[in-house]
DNA sequence: CTGTTAGCGCCTTCAC
DNA sequence: GTGAAGGCGCTAACAG
């Protein structure tokens, strides 16, 4: 191999930016930073024209060692299924770029020791980062980051850390509501993986909501969110006493439960009423079409958005803390 | 706000380490390269217990302004989507982390002047990039990214280029093959995005393979690959001549194919059969259990962390640059 | 094998 | 408003 890499052409830098423009590099630094820092018009004209001329491009290696930060955002998630669905993730991604950041995405789920790895990894000096898991708390994660820009997602937040939370409670009361309308008198709910606490939440609210409002939760059943756990969780509904309304937590479980009834021959909303959670895409499958409670994603992606824009600021934005969820109503209740 | 960042405490640094260790700093980043590099025995595990003394961390910022790279994966697609799903997506992260590396994920979709927003970001420094967008070549990514360790699974390889290809043909004709054995005759073929390599593939395969084995393909609808295309070609289905085998290049068409025929109860296998393409888990749902073709995903992952591990070597490594797909059979087919 | 010396490219004082 | 100089932390090159 003569010359597997043939000196890549060097890439131009600031100093060969400031000959051609005639400038001190510390001039051409100064005009091309996004802040406004004092350059003479006259000096930034020149400046702007000779690094197009030579095509220049900023190291972004060299500014993040000189500034101690990276345009990158880190993405925690457990594993990818966090992000409940590409719905969402494929429009953060979107968000993202357009910000002219990149998403590193960290998948905590079985990665022991995550900190020394992280520890000496580029991710560790991220612009900010976007805590989906639910394993990570707000404190831990500011320490594995070099940064505090941090935004959490999964409820585990606390009074120095940014967040969006969900209330969870007013999709919940509508859809308790609409079965109540629709005649139940009984129900059962079905459940995830209750380490979360968007879960414990999202269950409260039920247990709550369902005794206010004089539905009777006669059941209660753990899932894990995934369809093949509503299905095998459908064995333990009693045909007899079937519950007049099933309340799942994720819509992948609403389809596993409907499946398994299915192949009793119970089908919603003939002979029961049944709600899922997230309002997936995937529920409107004609197949299934499962009545749900979610909230609108693109809020969601909104209030990232006006996070990564301005992290400080944030705070002053009380309006984008908090999402509320809605009843969808579909075919199954 | 009197001291928002406590002046985060500084990181000890390799010249801490070699102060401690009383060598010098060189010393250290060769005693701390994972390649092996000239260190005495003893000065090395002066430096290790030092550095563990001080919980000295790499700054990989620091190294990546050295070397001139960054230990980060692109991961380039066109929507997330294009990782056909989450099967594929979770364990790929996984892999990827397992060599302490982390994946920057690249959505070209809609991103006009990607290369100039590439530019001027870290991602450009990246060790390694995986390419399963379609809309990108192997030369343009070369130039786009700082490396040459460009890996092309979207069948856009040229002499350069890594890349791993998936052989079509072996799973369309055993299904093929299963088609005729259970009497079929006539089939329709169902195709997405004709822009791709690997689609047009796919398609000129189905061709081939039922011209040569005698079933008559009378019909070619396209789509985009969604469940919502499938379901609005299923009215292009002509209910009084209908072929007996609707072959789909993904399984979110056959599945929204499937719906659409069951509104006019057609059912497979009873009324035809029905083959989807990826072999994606959501076909398993029990309403939908569609047959189809996909290859061992696992496999996939495997030939990407060889190339991880050493680019350089990849080429010796023939037995994994293509994979075969198979048939799956489920009950459509 | 070892240590010194230069950078890598940028940003940030700090005088002017 | 300007520019020189030093530093971010590490690695490569070169003598010893």
């Amino acid at each position: 191999m003569p010359e597997d890499k043939p000196a890549r052409r060097k890439r131009p830098t600031i100093a060969d930016v400031a000959k051609r423009a005639g400038v001190a590099p510390a001039i051409v630094s100064r005009a091309l930073s996004p802040e406004r820092r004092p350059v003479s018009r006259e000096k930034r004209e020149r400046v702007l024209k000779a690094a197009a001329e030579l095509g220049y491009n900023q190291n972004p290696l060299a500014r993040g060692l000189a500034t101690n930060s990276l345009d990158m955002v880190a993405v925690i998630v457990n594993h990818i299924t966090d992000l409940s669905d590409l719905d969402l993730f494929d429009p953060l991604l979107e968000a993202i770029q357009a910000l002219g950041k990149q998403a590193v995405i960290i998948r905590v789920g079985n990665t022991e020791k995550i900190e020394d790895f992280l520890r000496n990894s580029a991710a560790f000096h991220v612009h900010a980062a976007l805590v989906f898991s639910d394993f990570a708390d707000a404190e831990g994660v500011r320490t594995l980051f070099h940064s505090d820009n941090v935004l959490m997602l999964n409820g585990r937040f606390d009074a120095k850390s940014a967040y969006i939370t969900i209330d969870e409670a007013a999709g919940i009361r509508e859809a308790v509501t609409r079965a109540l309308e629709r005649g139940a008198k009984t129900g059962a709910l079905v459940t995830g993986r209750q380490t979360s606490l968007i879960e414990q939440a999202r269950i409260q609210a039920y247990r709550d909501i369902c005794a206010g409002a004089g539905l009777d939760l006669v059941q209660e059943l753990q899932g894990d969110y995934s369809y093949a756990s509503g299905l095998a969780l459908a064995r333990s509904i009693d045909g007899a006493s079937l519950p007049d309304a099933i309340f799942c937590t994720s819509d992948a479980m609403a389809m596993g439960m409907m499946d398994g009834l299915r192949a009793r021959d119970l089908l919603p909303p003939r002979d029961y009423r049944l709600y899922g959670f997230d309002a997936v895409v995937n529920a409107n499958f004609n197949a299934f079409d499962i009545s749900s409670i979610g909230f609108d994603r693109a809020e969601l992606i909104h209030g990232i958005s006006m996070f990564l824009k301005d992290p400080a600021g944030y705070r002053d934005h009380p309006e984008v803390h908090e999402l509320r969820t809605r009843f969808v109503e579909r075919s199954t209740g």
